[in-house]
DNA sequence: ACAGGTTTGTCGAGGTATTGTCAAGGGTCA
DNA sequence: TGACCCTTGACAATACCTCGACAAACCTGT
């Protein structure tokens, strides 16, 4: 079935080769003879692709179940994210701090230059997860609990998005390079986040198209189709609602060509991961992991 | 095993080799005779990677356990991360190499963004330390060899001069931040060996005012005086007249407040570095060094 | 300073195991 | 009918394996 190398990234050969030499998946057929997936095979296959992607291989972890195979791959890849992980310093810690202070000040143009001269300092990377991310979520969470004023938490998630603007027009990227479309569903924190894997993807080495928030499924579709790209990164914060938001994500799917990855991230992604990780949707927990993933699809970045 | 060479960071010889000369790890083997590491032999060999590249050689450490190991890695980094001056990373050199063909192609955009990225990607001391300056020097190598043109070398040294500048500028430090002056004394390469000490200096939050060259001791002075400078940094290369340099900088040491600190780096300085070590002068060799004495002047500098 | 010796990472040659891919000839499906 | 899929049996490319040798870096003792 073409579906199936599309969705798992397997040539039709591999899939037969495995399914003859270690009986990986035995799928049922049709009367004539074909093969008919299951979802479950498709979950298997993708499991072991990733497997073997890490360098296990097939033989090896042929014999696994799904659980195990869930595990070996969460491990194997989070130890590559782990090696690369920016590591928090206490640098990092510093200037968490005087961004606080920035903010409780409604010092604007001190806390702008603090962040960039962060940026410059500990890196872009660093910087995206050691400041700028506990940062954010420093503001949300202080004015949940009364702690800043809904001014003070606008100051500074506004002078955030401004900082990462600088970084992602900082590093313009050649006009060859592998291009992924991001985008978000709607709302303005959500174009934070969008920002934040922007960022990420520039440092990779991307071309980024940016889609501002609030656009149907048809128009990213078209978007990535025309700008070639290969990959398509949602941010997914509110679930607003949530029967629309898989529903959305689902259309967006099939609406892509099949070889073009679709990557969601942010807590909307993280409560549907099951339904979404089942149409096909690559669920990451976080921008490292993020990273990562672009690296493998792309490594030439730096 | 791909996935040992991935997470140990070691080569397959290495492993083979230690194996074979020191029994470091006597993994299983597969039915056909291929090794199967398990978590421990990882970790093992992990803290022996870190263990040789802090200088210490395989057969004294091979025969520690376990608990030894992690004693002796954790006491060799601490020691390190003191030291400070950021490694070349492997990052520094596809950027070094791809910023060279860029040079060679006389591509000036191409190198200026891809140098942005690696400042923005690396921070900037690491990039300055890693990529800038080994750049400039590989551009007079080059030249002087005969393997660039007049040409190349000048345009990618303007590139890094236009890099230096957005730099230092991206960043701009609180007016309470303390103040050094940073002066030269002749020539264009010399203006670069000050931007790259301004750069510095901004990085670590100090407050520059960058003169060109040329100047006289009294308005560095003067300068000096008005903008109430901690200190003063000259960038001493080409020693034009060896008197005349020597009696310049022994002038401004004896104009300047004895509490402000002249410092001074580069061949010039290292040339008479007696002399002027005995006239009150810092030598410093390298910009690590610079970066660490700027540090113990004003640590809040982060 | 300099000729030996040791340590240690790397490479090549020659071989086996594993695994992805291809060609040929034929069947299935809309 | 044409596009797609099937099976089988090679084939080729990697990936690992061992062993032996080499070269650079480092340490000696003179």
């Amino acid at each position: 079935m073409r579906v199936v190398t599309r969705r798992t990234g397997l040539t039709a050969d591999v899939l037969r080769a495995w399914e003859k030499r270690y009986g990986a998946v035995e799928p049922e057929r049709s009367p004539g003879g074909q093969r008919l997936y299951s979802d479950d095979d498709i979950e298997r296959l993708t499991l072991l692709r990733r497997a073997t992607d890490q360098g296990r291989n097939i033989s090896q972890v042929v014999g696994l179940d799904r659980d195990e195979l869930v595990a070996l791959v969460a491990e194997d890849e989070s130890a590559q994210v782990a090696a690369d992980a920016p590591a928090a310093s206490d640098e990092a810690a510093r200037y968490l701090e005087s961004g606080m202070a920035a903010v409780r000040g409604l010092d604007a143009g001190g806390l702008e230059s603090l962040l960039r001269r962060a940026a410059l300092d500990l890196g872009a990377p660093a910087a995206v997860d050691t400041v700028l991310t506990p940062l954010l979520r420093e503001f949300g969470d202080a004015w949940h609990e009364g702690r800043l004023t809904p001014a003070h938490e606008h100051l500074g998630s506004a002078v955030i998005a401004r900082v990462l603007a600088w970084m992602e027009s900082a590093a313009d990227v050649s006009r060859r390079a592998p291009a992924v479309v991001v985008a978000t569903v709607a709302g303005q924190h959500h174009e934070l986040g969008a920002r934040l894997v922007a960022v990420t993807a520039v440092g990779e080495g991307w071309r980024v198209l940016f889609l501002g928030s609030d656009l149907p499924a048809d128009a990213i579709a078209a978007a990535a189709r025309q700008a070639d790209a290969r990959a398509v990164a949602l941010s997914l914060i509110y679930p607003v609602d949530d029967r629309v938001l898989v529903q959305e994500v689902g259309r967006l799917r099939a609406l892509l060509p099949s070889d073009v990855l679709l990557i969601a991230g942010g807590p909307g992604a993280e409560r549907h991961a099951p339904e979404l990780a089942r149409a096909g949707v690559q669920i990451l927990p976080d921008l490292p992991h993020l990273r990562v993933l672009l690296r493998s699809l792309h490594p030439g970045g730096s």
